[in-house]
This record gives C-alpha cells, structure tokens and sequence, in this order.
DNA sequence: ATTATAGGCTAATTCAAATTAGCTGTCAAG
DNA sequence: CTTGACAGCTAATTTGAATTAGCCTATAAT
C-alpha cells in the first residue's frame, strides 16, 4: 500500500475511534510514519483527508451493493437452495451477516466514523442509514421474500417480517460496537433470536 | 433557570448537534447571553461544563430508573390491566415509548451526545448501553413477561421476545434522529410492527 | 454605611494544532 | 550526466480557541 492509502487507512482508523475533530494531523503522520508537513505533499489538507475517506467509501459501498445485487439475483434463480433451508442455516445466515459488519476492516471503521460524525453533516447521515438499515433491510428483504413464496417461511407483511429479523441484529450490533466485550452474549441471543424467528414464521418446524 | 443551568442546557444542545471538540465555549456563552469569560466565574474549565452534564445525566437517569421501577411494580400488582389490553392498547404502549424516546428534550438530546461521544469514553458507552438498550429491555420485558403470565402473550422464551419487541423500536429511533423527516413514516412502520408482534404472540387473534 | 461576593466585562496571554516555506535526496526520463 | 518532480525533512508562521488578569457593579449580609 502506498503513503497515500496508507494516509486514509490511518486517519480512517483514528477518526472512528476519536471523530475529525480529535485527531490530529500530527497522529496520523506518526502511524503512517511520516512528519505532519509531509501529508500536504498527498492531500491539500485535513479535510481533504476525510473527504478522500468518503468517495472511497462512497465506491466501496457502490461497489458491495452492485456484488450483492447480482449475488442476490443468482441466487434467486435458484428456488432450490430457499425450499432447502434449515433452521440452522438460517442461523447461519443471521450470523454471518452479523460478524461480517461486526468485523470486517473497512466496513466497522466506516461504521463507526459514521456514527461520531452524522449528525454534523446530512449527507454522512443518509449514508449511514441507507448502507447499514435501508441497504441490508432491502437485502436481507429479498431473501426472506423468496423464502416466503419457496413456501419455507410464512410471511402476514414480509417487509415487517424483515424488520423482526434485522432489527435484533442492528441493535446487537450497536451494542458490540460500543463493547466488544459483549460479542459472546450477543451471538448467543442472534442464535436465540432466530431459533424463535423460525419457531414463529417458519412454516414447517424443522426440529433436530 | 439560573445562568449556571442554562450554561449546561446550552452546551448540552450544543454538543448533541456538533459533539464535544467541535463546539467552542464562545458559542455557548454566546446562545447563554454572555461572554466566553464569564463561563469561568460557573465552571472550572471546558471539561467541567461536559462533567457536570453527564454527573446531571447520571443523576435524572436514576431518578427515572426508580421511576419506571415503582411504576412497573405498581403496574404489576394490576394483573387486569393486562388480561384487559388490546392491541390498540399494546400499539399504544410501543408508540408511546418511541415518541417519548425521541421527543422527550433531555432524553434526546441526551442521546445524540452519547451517540457522537461513546467511543471515546468508556463510561460513557456503557451508560448509553444501560440507558437506551439494556434498561429498556428490561422494563419492557417485566411487562411483556406479566402479560405472557396472565394469558395475553404467548411467550416461548420472553427475553427474545422482549427483543423482538424493542429492537425494532430502537432502530427506527436511529433513523429518526439521524433524519426527523422519517417520523412519520416510522410510525407507520411501528404500528405495523406492533400489529404483527400482536398476531405472532398474542394468544387470542383479537381482531375487528 | 461598609464590605464581601457573585457575576459580568474587556483586554491580554497561552498554547496547541494546522499549515507554509524552503531545503534535500532519490530516481526515472531524456 | 543532468534535470525535474516526487516525497521526505526541519524550522517557521498563522490561527484560533481556551484560559487568565484585572476591573466594574449590584446586591446581600454585617
């Protein structure tokens, strides 16, 4: 990677842990392990900086929903794989979903510089809600959909159905993010959650 | 209220709009009705003025736990308030919560600045978490669980479903203070919510 | 009446963080 | 081999926010 990534990798990683506005431009050189007057041969400024965090972000985010879409559509040419769901696959599915956002590098850091700074600029809040609540409840809704009409689920509204399964994982979610500590209980009640989310909308009870 | 309040009340405005770093003590001295000096002949520094707001915090959030606990026993010694609520009565319940979440000034605002604050802070995460994630669950779980008691709800495991109750609450909480132009259709989606929540656990389908 | 205190002000002062100036070495292209 | 641009450095400079100094007035207590 070279000092200019590694400048938004940097700065990524120390503005979702303090936000902008504690960060200075003196940290961020140091981790890159360059002088703070060397940034300004990369970027313009500290603002700069941040505004290179969110394009990327931006063609990241683009980029994943572009994968997911087409993955979601391949997989919806196959009816075969929603008839055959388990229960325990879709714990899988539930879990998977979690500790991706959980863990995954860029997304977590994202998440968490997002959630300091949303409130002092519109867009960074219509981002934050569409990738992390509107993107992954239309997707997780196109799943659950199929799952209805594939007769494994029975679905009275299949949006608010969506909601009863994302919902407890977003807020599980927050709560990891705030204390990693959690992340053993959290799990527990995800699989907990969707044991009883299939008691209640699945249609066949799959038991053992 | 006497400037030594309305000094906190301001920042507190402040900080739940622009975080902790960003506002500068000319700008609540400002919104108070005095210069940025005379802050000094109330609190000590900067820091003391964002203390005293959490030590305020700390103290209205216990005075609000005892609160809801005298509340919820009391409730609880009614059994036939609850063998007697309806759906537009649990619909009722949930909207109230929201609306109280998201309305109440202190609660609010509150929020916002543990929301943009929690990472850098310790002490301050977990008291986000107990506020608005744990707390909740619990008290919305003692009368969930009551009403699982007196036949209203069927509950297979009354934690989850305690869970599944809140979490989408607190979710559409986050896209409501991340966008207020979300209101409304978040309400609509509650009710929804709740509707549901009412067919899967409600033992008797109380309809028309 | 006197005085102490509380709470305000203006005018410094301090300090830290962002940024700029200007020098240097490296290395690829001509 | 020499030139220019790239990417680093140290040493200023600028800026702006927090805080302190020191003065003033009203008012409440003695």
């Amino acid at each position: 990677m070279n000092t200019k990534q590694r400048i938004l990798d940097e700065a990524l990683t120390l503005f979702s842990e303090k936000g902008y506005a504690n960060v200075y431009v003196n940290d961020i050189a140091r981790r890159v392990g360059i002088k703070a007057p060397s940034l300004y041969k990369h970027y313009k400024n500290k603002q700069a900086i941040f505004d290179a965090i969110i394009a990327e972000m931006d063609r990241k985010f683009l980029e994943q929903a572009g994968l997911l879409h087409i993955k979601g559509n391949d997989a919806l040419e196959d009816a075969a794989i929603y008839r055959g769901l388990s229960e325990e696959q879709l714990i899988g599915l539930g879990k998977s979903l979690f500790l991706y956002l959980l863990h995954d590098d860029y997304t977590a850091r994202f998440r968490k510089m997002l959630t300091i700074e949303q409130f002092r600029d519109h867009s960074l809040a219509a981002a934050y809600t569409k990738q992390y609540i509107d993107d992954p409840l239309s997707y997780q809704g196109m799943i659950l959909e199929r799952m209805v009409r594939e007769g494994v689920l029975r679905g009275e509204d299949a949006e608010i159905m969506t909601l009863h399964f994302f919902a407890p994982i977003y807020m599980l979610l927050t709560v990891c993010d705030r204390d990693p500590a959690r992340e053993g209980e959290s799990i527990r009640i995800l699989e907990a959650h969707i044991r009883q989310f299939n008691q209640i909308y699945g249609r066949k009870c799959n038991e053992q």
